[in-house]
DNA sequence: CAGACCGGTAACATATCGGTAACAAATCTA
DNA sequence: TAGATTTGTTACCGATATGTTACCGGTCTG
């Protein structure tokens, strides 16, 4: 279940966006203030935050700092402000959306939705890097047009789209294996095991360039073939 | 480089676009209409993609759906309608942000910077000097555009980074070692070693200038090849 | 000039990591 | 429920990372 923060004093407009986001079937929990925020975020590692500006301990713009230095989970910034410069300093800031009041809540829910399909990936059908390609729901991989689907796991799954929706970044081993298994985690002979079995299963055959790369003692890429100058 | 693609058929609009942005140091490639924008797309791979909605030959939504078939590059949708229906449509789609005319440049930029922070990765990342450029992610070391990558251990990095960051300017010993292994230390035989190893691994061959200079009983420089005094 | 010291080199030892494999436990499916 | 599939566990092996020690040649200094 999709978990999101939202952190808005004004209590009325609080109740409002829990009920909708709640009714759009995510998990919400409210904050009215920044310390409370931060401490919740801590918490329940959301995974994603609505943020209004202006708040009472600790402006939005502090707690979206101070949230960056611990993850990159996304913030969408609510405000009344629409100056340049505070767009401006809430981006830099780490936020990733910057929403102004008043705002239709359809489409509030619509970015949440983009934001999320961007970093957890949510529902979204397909995934594809280069000739490889993800059906998400028949849990299977197509190789381009070449024969036939391979059928995966459901750990192999969401191993894989970890590794697809980063594509050409490093994972650690750390966050692969909270976004296989969950915050609980797992063993790293666990992961080490998936990831052998992925490979046998989806890896190019021998001679090609490898598709999932090791990097030694700190995790793992998925190479798409355009970044392949080697 | 960050290369972004620009579509938009308003040429006068086009124009004050690539400017502004190759001004902030992005390339920039330009199409103005849509099927023209694909092939741009799949011939230069680029890092983001500004699209007007309305252009001819194939709408911005229709080209943005095709490019998210082939990856997920981000895409910031650029319009002048802003109903509920066309920005969720626009979400849908697969765009990252959506931005309505009239719009600031500067807006414009921070919104491409964010994007980028999430997508590309963070702002470190990518170190260099000279022809040398070290990426911390994946722990290697590039020699320009020469093959093939160097992986570096834990902590030839460290010493690697530190030297860096500090190109051109004596650090003792001492301070390497504290960089290194932290404000416990660690032997001189050890660093000695590291040294060694990493010259090793990264010094050009014979002939060239060396790269990491020793100061003898002070400690070590890494030239760049700019200020090769001698 | 001799000995101390320094830095480069090398060989070695040990620990850890990552890939592989076989097997056991759990889960699914017919 | 039986059999197949999926997932977790353990073991082994080779490669790599890192620390340790030793040797050697140069330079400085008394």
């Amino acid at each position: 279940m999709t978990r999101i923060l939202v952190v808005e004093d004004d209590l009325a407009l609080a109740d409002v966006l829990a009920f909708t986001l709640r009714r759009a079937g995510f998990e919400v929990d409210l904050a009215h203030d920044g310390r409370t925020a931060l401490a919740l975020f801590l918490k329940e590692k959301p995974d994603l935050i609505v943020l209004d500006w202006t708040i009472p301990n600790m402006d939005g713009l502090e707690v979206c700092t101070r949230v960056r230095t611990e993850s990159n989970t996304p913030i969408i910034m609510l405000t009344v402000r629409n100056a340049d410069e505070d767009v401006i300093a809430a981006l830099d800031a780490g936020a990733d959306e910057y929403v102004t009041k008043p705002f239709s809540l359809r489409q509030l829910i619509a970015r949440i939705r983009s934001l999320l399909r961007r970093t957890i990936g949510e529902p979204q059908g397909m995934l594809n890097a280069g000739p490889l390609s993800l059906d998400v729901e028949r849990r299977e991989a197509r190789w381009g047009d070449e024969r036939p689907p391979i059928h995966l796991t459901r750990l192999e799954m969401r191993l894989l789209m970890a590794l697809l929706q980063n594509a050409d970044r490093v994972m650690t081993t750390e966050s692969l294996i909270t976004r296989v298994w969950g915050p609980e985690g797992a063993t790293h002979e666990m992961l080490k095991q998936l990831i052998y079995r992925l490979r046998n299963k989806i890896e190019p055959e021998p001679g090609a360039p490898t598709l999932i790369e090791t990097i030694p003692h700190v995790g793992y890429v998925l190479n798409t073939p355009a970044n392949h100058r080697k």
